[in-house]
DNA sequence: GCTCTCAATGTTATGTTATTACATTATTGT
DNA sequence: ACAATAATGTAATAACATAACATTGAGAGC
């Protein structure tokens, strides 16, 4: 199931991640990325690196903070940079994406009434998930 | 003006690594707080990562997870552990604690809804603070 | 006081994540 | 074709974090 998305937009190098990624149905680190794509011809951090730099800033990829991994966007044709919010299960490793666009007004308030001008939010949550509670 | 804080039951390097923070009155690297250290006579980065430890779980020091980085709570006899949001300006580098009761109801409820047991909540916003903007 | 136990500390080495610097190649617009 | 820009390749290094093991210190029970 190779799924290819030069037709997005996207180079040879970007396309690559986005599809690992993709595959992979969850976080990966960017030395992780960079092992499974050795032998499609990658050889350095920075390849990948300057891929994810790209897939974030399109929003295909989020990056997960409390990780330091990259997590391929849940959203089909995903093209926007709204809140997103990420559960974290502490026990199995899973990852889910979540939109709220409540959450996302709340923390405009909250960021408002702060004197902030707010660009992007990371809302990350820790702890247990359905199948491990 | 050095602080002491033995008598609230830290050790000798937990009392300087938060002493540390309170000083800078903004995040460090656990590095950075190392370089601070040094002619206290701490010389390795698992004295310092071992007193945030301890530091964090007491609630007395916050990691800023999109920063590799730490910052001493601001509310003075910090102990709880509840929903705290930071500010982190992308100009000057300024980071704010917020504490926001209703944002905390708000995620338990996302969480919930998420069939997600919630322990603990990461949220990091990323904008332009009063001053920069 | 003694000694057992456990927490904290010290030290070295290593693992993991991310960036700098610079040369080369591909793509796009005119 | 040509210039301008974006992407790529490569090596080296910086920044962040932990593993493994030896030692020291502080409190509990005798």
């Amino acid at each position: 199931m190779h799924v290819h998305h030069q037709g997005e937009g996207l180079t040879k190098n970007q396309s690559l991640v986005l599809d690992t990624l993709m595959r992979e149905g969850g976080p990966l680190s960017a030395y992780g990325i960079l092992d499974r794509l050795r032998d499609k011809g990658l050889r350095a951090p920075l390849q990948v690196y300057r891929a994810l730099e790209k897939l974030v800033t399109h929003g295909k990829v989020h990056r997960l903070e409390s990780l330091n991994a990259f997590v391929a966007c849940s959203h089909p044709g995903c093209d926007n940079q709204e809140a997103v919010i990420f559960t974290i299960c502490s026990d199995c490793g899973k990852v889910d994406e979540i939109t709220d666009a409540g959450l996302g007004v709340q923390l405009q308030a909250v960021a408002h009434r702060a004197d902030f001008k707010l660009a992007k939010s990371t809302v990350e949550l820790r702890g247990h998930c359905n199948h491990c509670s």
